[in-house]
DNA sequence: CGTATACACATTGTATACAATCCTGCCGTG
DNA sequence: CACGGCAGGATTGTATACAATGTGTATACG
C-alpha cells in the first residue's frame, strides 16, 4: 500500500521504545508543560525504568525538538514560541509543496484510491483521546502524500516535523468541530492529485496550512495570553 | 555576525562527543566503506572508550543518516545508492530555494559582507586534508545563506543534510580541480541577493546543485559504478 | 557589609556486569 | 535425505555503580 514508513526497525517492543512513546506522549498531550524541568532519575521512577532507555528516548525527543538538554543539569521542555510555530509552518510548507509537484507526475490510480481511504478519517468533538487518534490518522495521510513525490529523505524529514508539530494541532483541535472542514480538505487535495495539477495542489494545500495556523493562533490567545506559554518563567 | 548555529551545547568536550566526531570523519572520508559492519564493542576499542559513548554517537549517525542498526545484529554504514544521492539532491533544492526566497526579502547589507567573506573559500586539487577543511566552510557558507532566511528548523534540517551529503561531495572533489568554479558560484549567489533577486538566486542555487550532481555522478561512473570504493585499510 | 573561596549537593557522563534476543549450525529423528 | 528442535555464540538491550562537572551556598576574610 502506501509506500514504507523508514522501519519499523525501531517499534521492536523494548524498554526504550515504551518510554520513549510514553513520554512523547504525555509531551505532545501537554501533560509535560513547556518549559518543565525532567531529569533522568525522576523519568526512571515515573515510566518504571533505569536511567538508560531513558536516556536514548530523551536524546531522541531532543533531536526531534521536543526537549532540550542542557548538560549537568537536566531537561526541558521546549517552549512553544509563535517563532517556533511559525518556522515549522513554513518549513512544512515548503515541504509538502516539493513533494506533490513530484507527486502529480508519479502518482498512479491506485495510490489515489490509498490515499482516499486515509483521507476520510475525523474525531469527535471535546473526546481527548479520539484527538490523539485523529492526529496520527491525519499524520500518516501527510505523510503518505508527500511519499508519493518518491523522496525518502524529505518523508522522513516531514515525519520528524509533523511529529513534533503535533503539540501545537493539540491546542487548536479543542477550539471546536473542525472535522469535516479537514475532511474536505483533504478531498479537495486527493481531487487535484486526480486531476494531476501541481498548481491546484500547492493552492490546496497553502490554505490548508494556512487554515491550521490560524486555527493554532486563535487557541493560543484563547488559552490566555499570547506566547509563549509560561514564557520567561525562569527568573 | 551569521546567526547562530543552534547551540555549540553538545560540543562540551565529552567522550560521545569525540567518539561521535571520530566516527563521523571516518565515514564521510569512506574510511568506514559504504555497507561495512561495525559492532559496538570492536568500535569502543578502536576509539578507546566503553559501550555507552559508542552506542549514543552511533544512534545519532542514525538519525542523521549515515548508520544504519539492525537490532541485536549490529551497524552498518548506509549505502551510497544513486536513489539516495537523487533524493539528497532534491531535499537540498527544495530546502534551498525555499530559504533564498525568504533571504532576499529580509538580508542587510552586513549580512552580505559576512557571507561574501564565507564564499571566498577553495581547496588544493589532491590535498585530501584541505578537502574536508573546504566542505566545512562550503557547508556553512550555505548554512549561513540559508539562516537569512530566518527559519531556524529549516536551517537544522538543512545542516543535517550536508552533514550527510559530505561523503558524497568527498567522492567529487578528487575528480577534478573546481575550486574556483564553486567559488564563482557562490560569488554568483551573493550578487544575486544584493540585487534581491529571488528569481536570479534560485536560479543561481539550482545550476549549483546540478553542477554538484553531476560532478558526483561522473565520481561514481569513473570510480565503476555500484560503489563501494576501496579504500587503503589500515593494515 | 561585601566579596571571594571552598565545599556539598544534584545531575549527567562513563564504565562494567548481566540479561534478552537472534542467528547459525549441528545433530537427531522421521 | 529432509526437516525440526536445540544448543552455543555473538550482539545488542538494560541495570547498577562510580566518576566528572557544574551550581549554589555557607563561611571566612578583608
Amino acid at each position: 500500500m502506501a509506500r514504507i514508513r523508514p522501519v519499523p526497525a525501531a517499534s521492536r517492543q523494548t524498554v526504550t521504545e515504551s518510554v520513549y512513546q510514553a513520554l512523547r506522549r504525555d509531551i505532545i498531550t501537554l501533560r509535560h508543560r513547556p518549559g518543565a524541568s525532567l531529569t533522568e532519575a525522576e523519568l526512571a521512577a515515573a515510566y518504571g525504568s533505569s536511567r538508560v532507555p531513558v536516556r536514548e528516548a530523551c536524546r531522541r525527543l531532543q533531536q526531534e525538538g521536543l526537549l532540550t538538554a542542557i548538560p549537568y543539569k537536566g531537561y526541558f521542555v521546549s517552549q512553544i514560541s509563535s517563532r517556533e510555530i511559525a518556522d515549522c509552518f513554513d518549513l512544512r510548507e515548503v515541504l509538502e509543496t516539493g513533494a506533490v509537484r513530484r507527486a502529480v507526475e508519479l502518482v498512479t490510480p491506485g495510490e489515489i484510491r490509498d490515499l482516499e481511504k486515509l483521507a476520510q478519517v475525523e474525531y469527535t468533538y471535546h473526546d481527548w483521546d479520539s484527538y490523539a487518534e485523529f492526529l496520527e490518522h491525519n499524520r500518516e495521510f501527510h505523510v503518505c502524500l508527500a511519499a508519493l513525490g518518491g523522496n525518502d529523505r524529505l518523508v522522513g524529514v516531514l515525519d520528524d516535523l509533523l511529529g513534533t508539530m503535533q503539540r501545537f494541532f493539540f491546542l487548536g483541535l479543542d477550539l471546536g468541530d473542525f472535522g469535516t472542514q479537514m475532511r474536505h480538505e483533504h478531498e479537495c487535495l486527493v481531487n487535484a492529485l486526480r486531476s494531476r495539477s501541481a498548481d491546484e495542489a500547492v493552492t490546496c494545500i497553502r490554505e490548508q496550512i494556512a487554515a491550521s495556523r490560524r486555527r493554532i493562533q486563535r487557541a493560543l490567545v484563547r488559552d490566555g495570553i499570547p506566547l509563549p506559554l509560561e514564557l520567561d518563567a525562569p527568573h
